[in-house]
RNA sequence: GUGAGUGUAGCUCAGGCGGAUAGAGCACUGGGUUGUGGCCCCAGUGGUCGAGGGUUCGAGUCCCUUCACUCACCCCA
């Protein structure tokens, strides 16, 4: 039996790599512009850290986690977000000794174990940004802003950014039990998993789908009607930074969070064009997370892209794959040899040369040269080679041109670097 | 974890109510042009019909099991 990569885990191959690769480059120059720094974490922690950062109750931590024992009987898991991980460092190397504000990033793949689906896989890709040890709001202004600015650079405009504030660890759980109280006297209307979710978590009522749940629930009390002073006024404040910024959003007071740890200020950015899985990106600020895993007390806000569903819509018609500079034709068994010699001597200079190794026939290689879309040819034909000469033609517009062997290799490092 | 749909060549798909060597287009390789790409023409390579079992004289086709993929629920980025 033929093996097969694992279920919900991908391989990304040559022809869309262009585009991952663009998204991570774009990310690093945003990113490191707004005065970020790359950060690389472990690819496993240990298994308490996201017991505790996420919240045992979670769906993450309940049923989704790559958990194992290894040899030396710690449970360890694969990470499923990348942010308690960060916080992990930014404690353990005392990272606020040299400047009580850290703003970090990192790039790379997370693990959750679901039923895989459009925009959902077992291993997906992340792009994470945080900022520790600030509680100001102009920090969730500005996260969000350059959240925004990436995602117009990297060229998506049809987006939808969403806000809200999800209370703290004071003002939430007294809305929690306005709510639960509210809708235990309409729980004859609540579907099956919902009649479940008021006792779980009540909050997530919000998201159900069921026409008699959405009327039950329309006009329950909602958090913003329930947060203390302090976080009403931080939420106010980062409308109005917003604002300041120019930046255009919609206050879904029904946006609620998946891990316990967020508090306060909460946002997505959703596209209708991604079907059921519709969140590129979600984040928010979370005071509670680096005391919750056993450290001082330090705010935090951050995001996290979903980088298939980010790559899912980018622009069909853009070209991200590289095609030869040249694809040097060589026919005979002589010449042959000068093209392996000529190619090694490009690649050196940075040109992407390609040549055909199985010495076929002329018209078999200028096929390949036209299928791999090699900008220009050179042909090194026996009889020009014994003169000392070679043709050089250019695939787009079919110009041939003879040059001298000679000084090759500056000619043709003019002609296409230079191009 | 639940539900629905789909698995035939590298890709997209035909294969009537079970019948003899399983097809097409695209792609790939070679040739038509002894040294010049795309278009055209000709030829060729490529399949345990997802896997296992069953019914039958006979299974790509019918039945069961299983696996995978897709979408949705759920959940989230």
């Amino acid at each position: 039996m033929e093996i097969k990569a694992i279920r919900g885990f991908n391989d990304i191959l040559p022809d869309e790599i262009g585009k991952w690769q663009f998204v991570e480059k774009t990310a690093r120059e945003v990113f490191e512009g707004f005065g970020f720094s790359e950060i690389r974490i472990p690819i496993a922690e240990r298994t308490e850290l996201f017991s505790r950062g996420i919240g045992e109750a979670t769906d993450i931590v309940e049923k989704e986690m790559y958990s194992f024992i290894d040899k030396s009987g710690n449970s360890l898991t694969l990470r499923p977000e990348a942010t308690a991980s960060m916080a992990r460092a930014y404690l353990e190397h005392k990272l606020y000794t040299f400047d009580p504000v850290a703003k970090l990033y990192c790039i790379g793949p997370m693990f959750r174990y679901e039923r895989p689906q459009k925009g959902r896989y077992r291993q997906f890709y992340q792009i994470d940004a945080e900022v520790f040890g600030v509680g100001n709001p102009m920090v969730d202004a500005e996260v969000i802003l350059m959240l925004i600015h990436f995602l117009k650079r990297v060229g998506l405009e049809k987006l939808e950014l969403q806000i809200n504030s999800l209370g703290c660890r004071d003002c939430r759980p007294r809305y929690r039990d306005g709510l639960k109280t509210y809708l235990t006297e309409k729980s004859f209307r609540l579907c099956e998993d919902c009649q479940r979710r008021l006792q779980a978590n009540p909050l997530r009522i919000f998201d159900c789908k069921v026409q008699t749940c959405q009327e039950a629930i329309a006009d329950a009390p909602k958090v913003i009607d329930f947060i203390c002073d302090e976080c009403d006024v931080h939420f106010n404040r980062v409308k109005e930074y917003l604002g300041m910024a120019g930046l255009d959003y919609i206050l879904n007071p029904r946006m609620v969070r998946g891990l316990d740890y967020y508090t306060r200020t909460a946002f997505e950015v959703v596209s209708y064009d991604l079907g059921s899985q519709n969140a590129v990106t979600g984040g928010g600020r979370y005071d509670n997370l680096f005391q919750e895993i056993g450290g001082l007390d330090v705010p935090g806000i951050g995001f996290a892209i979903g980088m298939e569903r980010l790559i899912s819509l980018l622009p069909k018609d853009k070209e991200f794959i590289r095609h030869p500079d040249l694809f040097i034709a060589a026919p005979g068994k002589e010449t042959h040899k000068e093209a392996y010699r000529l190619a090694n001597q490009l690649h050196v200079e940075g040109i992407r040369a390609e040549f055909d190794y199985e010495g076929k026939s002329l018209k078999s290689q200028m096929r390949r040269a036209d299928k791999l879309k090699a900008r220009y040819v050179l042909i090194l034909g026996e009889e020009e080679l014994e003169k000392g000469r070679v043709v050089l033609r250019n695939m787009e517009d079919k110009s041939q041109e003879e040059l001298s062997m000679d000084n090759i290799l500056d000619i043709l490092k003019n002609k296409i670097l230079r191009g």
